[in-house]
RNA sequence: GUGAGUGUAGCUCAAUUGGUUAGAGCACCUGACUGUGGCUCAGGAUGUUGGGGGUUCAAGUCCCCUCACUCACCCCA
């Protein structure tokens, strides 16, 4: 039933203990897979200073005007829960005087204000990686690598890469312009809108979903095909590289990123399976955001993904299995100072065990099937008096008698498969 | 922030055109089982029908408000 008087709050959701154990598994995979890559891992504060995310994501986006969780302390600072990484990374590095160049990966908990939806909660995570201080294409596509050897180190088959190009400084105010002017004859064709995109910010046009509006852009001058020089060569060698390495990807010259910061190379990972909202991750460079911050011309790219979608797209886990967990029974009360002792001894050897502290042997037994335990150790007047123990193995239903001196390797023995 | 849909037992869902005591399956509890979980059988408990107001002789059912959830838009992970 929902809505109780102690409900959660809007847009967050509980972890149950399969669901975190699933989660553990997910972030452990990312790790290995940054640190595969070189990547070290970087925590920085869960709120920052509200001009931070206002100077990285723009004055006007929306991020900022209606989805911060900003709030004043009670000194009077203003301070907003992070809608998203690259800004704290960006201030760390800076503040901290960090030495480029820099391979830095964080995880942690975001927050956006929005209504929820299948895949968008206002406490979500997110698992990123930025590079810092390389401007060369192949540092692109290592990124690129990075995200779709994780996604396919956790069985997310259809998992398609856009690819896109945005151009930089250079090329595209002259783009931009042309773009205007384009949109500008066809103003009454578009959608309400895409009129206000217009004047914020043009090139959102082009992702509009409708298919009126759609229709209208098939000859729309498109950013890939209006790059300067330098740009449509690092476009150039970007995909020369992805094709060298065997990574497949699709152009999609619609990708226009939403935060302000992106330019040149924007990417961005989709699926299918999980609904209206299917970027799993996404990306691009940022080289002008340091420069922003104040702080020295440093060139950078990175991408992060959302953790709750990742596992929404991964395949459904396959039966849970039981847990490696041991669960003693004593048959009678006389027994149980024994099973205490086994217990510790069993801990202390980093097997985990429980006892339940029911009397009767068959409650004991229906407590260690609840707790999806893997075997019990029973002890028993004729056990004790022979220097035994039987374990059972709850999946089978055997049951052994073995020296009690033993069970420590056969538990773990039963543990291995 | 905008729109649509849905709220009935722990879970999944029933309940004629408003009509008497709101049902079923699963799960749960007890027993058959005084040294053994799952399987079987026999019993048992459970609801302020999300909350508040209204219409009516009568509301789970109709109307209004509110809360929550879901999906979509916006935006993005």
């Amino acid at each position: 039933m929902s809505g109780g008087k102690h409900a959660r709050p809007k847009g967050t959701r509980d972890w149950m203990p399969e669901d975190a154990t699933a989660r553990r598994r997910v972030e452990q995979a990312f790790r290995h897979t940054a640190a595969v890559f070189g990547f070290q891992e970087i925590i920085t504060p869960t709120f920052e200073h509200t001009e931070i995310f206002i100077k990285s994501s723009g004055e006007g986006s929306d991020v900022v005007t209606k989805e911060m969780y900003s709030f004043e302390d009670r000194a009077g600072r203003n301070l907003t829960l992070r809608p998203e990484g690259t800004p704290g990374v960006v201030r760390a590095v800076l503040e901290e005087r960090m030495k480029p160049p820099l391979r830095l990966y964080y995880h942690g908990p975001y927050f956006r204000y929005g209504r929820p939806q299948k895949g968008r909660l206002r406490e979500f995570h997110q698992l990123g990686v930025e590079v810092i201080g390389e401007r060369n294409p192949a540092v692109d596509v290592e990124v690129i690598q990075l995200g779709a050897w994780f996604f396919e180190r956790l069985g997310i088959a259809d998992c398609a890469t856009q690819l896109n190009s945005i151009g930089c400084r250079e090329c595209r105010p002259a783009y931009r312009a042309e773009l205007v002017a384009f949109l500008s004859g066809r103003v009454a064709a578009l959608c309400e809108d895409c009129r206000t995109r217009l004047e914020r910010n043009p090139m959102r046009v082009l992702d509009c979903k409708r298919e009126t509006c759609r229709l209208q852009f098939a000859e729309a001058p498109k950013p890939a095909g209006h790059l300067c020089p330098s740009c449509a060569e690092h476009f150039a060698r970007v995909r020369a590289e992805l094709d060298r390495r065997g990574l497949r990807y699709e152009l999609n010259d619609r990708l226009v990123r939403g935060l302000d910061y992106y330019n040149r190379t924007t990417f961005e990972y989709l699926s299918a399976r999980i609904g209206a909202q299917d970027s799993i991750g996404g990306g691009g460079r940022y080289d002008y955001l340091f420069e922003e911050f104040g702080g020295p011309s440093l060139p950078a790219v990175g991408f992060a993904l959302g953790l709750e979608r990742t596992m929404m797209a991964m395949a459904e886990n396959p039966a849970p299995a039981r847990r490696r967990l041991a669960f003693l029974v004593c048959v009678t009360e006389a027994q149980r100072p024994a099973a205490v002792d086994l217990l510790a001894r069993l801990r202390a050897d980093g097997v985990a065990a429980q006892m339940s502290y029911e009397d009767k042997p068959g409650r004991q037994f229906k407590a260690a099937d609840a707790a999806r335990a893997a075997c019990c150790v029973v002890l028993g007047p004729d056990e004790v008096a022979r220097g035994t123990v039987s374990l059972k193995d709850l999946v089978t239903g055997e049951q052994t008698e073995i020296p009690a001196n033993i069970v420590i390797p056969e538990v773990r023995a039963l543990f291995r498969d």
